[in-house]
DNA sequence: TGTACATCAGTGAACGCGCGTTCACTGATGTAC
DNA sequence: TGTACATCAGTGAACGCGCGTTCACTGATGTAC
């Protein structure tokens, strides 16, 4: 049996799902191209295809991808119980989250564009979302996560809030708007709590 | 002075302004090819720049046409006051508005690739959103409009929780989420009406 | 240790295609007299 | 009323370009003995 380095490869596949990631929520799916993104992971676009089948299947993998690492680095991080649910979403409703599209949030960058992706991609991201959900739930209503779930999905109406607030040209109505939607989020938490 | 039959054009050019937003809805705006959208108006994609200058210039012109339906068809005709209110969220986030991407809200539709546009169209669709939330915030709080503009703004979370729903591939959890969201904005209303 | 061979990640040119845009032309509609 | 001419909305072929995808090839890395 011959074993080469296969971590290489891997490592590559990986930077490559990473980047396109960052592209696809800078300039959008349809916005960014193959040859594109492999330039900005060090390659050329005929090493594409040696790790993934097609475009459709780079998209679901980042997405994918993307989830994971917001319930990883976001939701996980924050502090334990209802705190750190204030502070998920003070931090996410901030100027620096709206003004940073290439690290922020994957559901406020391409969320309609996900709505019009093939079968496949949906149901990546309806896993997704699930898992980042159910670290919010858990946070929202430990005894009973299930239907708290609902609740916390329903919250992905910050989404909403964040590409309205990037959608303004008007600066100063796009910063009233966050701080609106901060005290909205809040005020939904806590009627939750009393139920 | 010559004087042809001008109102034949801008009925035509009025036809590819709706044809255009119903399609950029359906299929996002990068997914809208100019032959296409002309196709669909019954016209050549030659005639196209005897219309608009650029296709960007028919995205301004489109999204800001959206706008305006809305804002004449939904917001406008609902009931007077405050029933009217809970009228419209129950119709937003209602299955038929979801299933519906041609006829719906372009704020659900396009709200992350709006983001993404040239200055002169995100220009245009602030425009077109504060007549639409004129209406709305003149329900919420007839005796003080301009500090309910910036609540009624926080209602385009509505739009994320469309977005959302359409997304999902679980259609269950994708109607509890409408009805979640309802209950959510309703709650917000009454909240406001408090103040 | 050294040589011959196998593997395979990545290269780079090419493919057909649809994009946004341009332009010479057509033909229906109107004016001039 | 009829003929000559002007206007201009729309046609359809063509443009260069970037798209997603394919493929013959390179060259570094490993194995065999």
């Amino acid at each position: 049996m011959v074993r080469y380095a296969k971590e290489h490869k891997a490592e590559t596949r990986r930077r490559i799902i990473e980047v396109a990631g960052r592209r696809f929520k800078q300039d959008g799916i349809d916005g960014s191209g193959v040859a594109t993104l492999m330039k900005d992971a060090g390659l050329t676009n005929g090493a594409f295809y040696a790790h993934f089948a097609s475009k459709d299947d780079l998209i679901t993998k980042a997405i994918a991808d993307q989830l994971t690492v917001q319930a990883e680095n976001v939701v996980a991080r924050a502090e334990p119980g209802r705190a750190g649910l204030e502070q998920i979403v003070r931090g996410y409703l901030s100027p620096q989250h709206r003004d940073n599209l290439g690290d922020g949030c994957p559901n406020a960058a391409l969320l309609d564009e996900i709505g019009r992706c093939a079968d496949t991609t949906r149901q990546a991201y309806t896993d997704g979302v699930l898992i980042l959900i159910e670290g919010i739930a858990a946070r929202m209503a430990p005894e009973d996560p299930s239907t708290a779930r609902v609740k916390a999905l329903s919250l992905g109406l910050m989404a909403g809030t964040l590409q309205l607030s990037r959608a303004l040209t008007d600066s100063q109505l796009a910063d009233e708007l966050l701080d609106q939607g901060i005290d909205n989020a809040l005020a939904l938490l806590n009627a939750g709590q009393r139920v």
